[in-house]
DNA sequence: TGATTATGCAACCATGAGGTTGCATGTCAA
DNA sequence: TTGACATGCAACCTCATGGTTGCATAATCA
């Protein structure tokens, strides 16, 4: 089902507290959820619920370590969306630009 | 205003109807609001507000011929996403795979 | 053991998103 | 001019989303 997964991250991706769960994660990989909080201006669960999110979209992987619960960013989501989404619009750029062009020049 | 603009965008992708509707306009360019209907499950207006919220995010350029509105794919935004936010997630994901792997194996 | 810490789970609430229907407006064609 | 056609506008409905609070559970530390 690919279809699905790609809905999955693509909604994952919509919301702007998760792309900086995910930037965070960059910038430092395996923080906890109590890390994660420090910087996000809303309470523990909310956070918790957006990391869910992140996770059923497979961008987020956890480890638990005793009672604290890591978390991993996944980039290869990121990818498939790219590779077999966003790709086919990035090759056909500028065609499309030119293609435009002339089509509005055209009608007026 | 880089953020809304980059929020904008993420948003209108977020939707399945919504990249269903620029992939008919990848196929086929400057079809009109009755084109893209026409293999939608849903009422015209709810058409039209998936297209408002594509040009809003400039995904989508509209052009009225007479009482005829025409779309166009404008991949610009897309081409923007992609090179100030996922770009960055690409470039490191092998990376970040080998990392992730070594600080479980670390872990266990 | 007992207190503290890190997290999960569930109920609840407000808002916005996606959809509908009905009517208005402007353009084309007979 | 008149009727049909393409679209816009506005009100409305439902439900998912993002947020909250309160309590439960499990691990750590003194």
């Amino acid at each position: 089902m690919k279809g699905r997964d790609d809905d999955r991250v693509f909604a994952a991706l919509a919301d702007p507290s998760r792309r900086l769960l995910l930037d965070r994660l960059f910038a430092e990989n395996g923080l906890t959820l109590g890390n994660l909080c420090e910087r996000m201006k809303m309470s523990r669960q909310a956070v918790s619920k957006h990391l869910a999110i992140l996770e059923r979209a497979r961008l987020v992987t956890t480890h638990w370590r005793g009672r604290e619960k890591l978390h991993y960013l996944n980039p290869v989501p990121i990818h498939q969306v790219q590779a077999r989404w966003i790709a086919k619009f990035e090759t056909d750029r500028l065609d499309l630009l030119s293609d435009l062009k002339t089509r509005l020049e055209r009608k007026s």
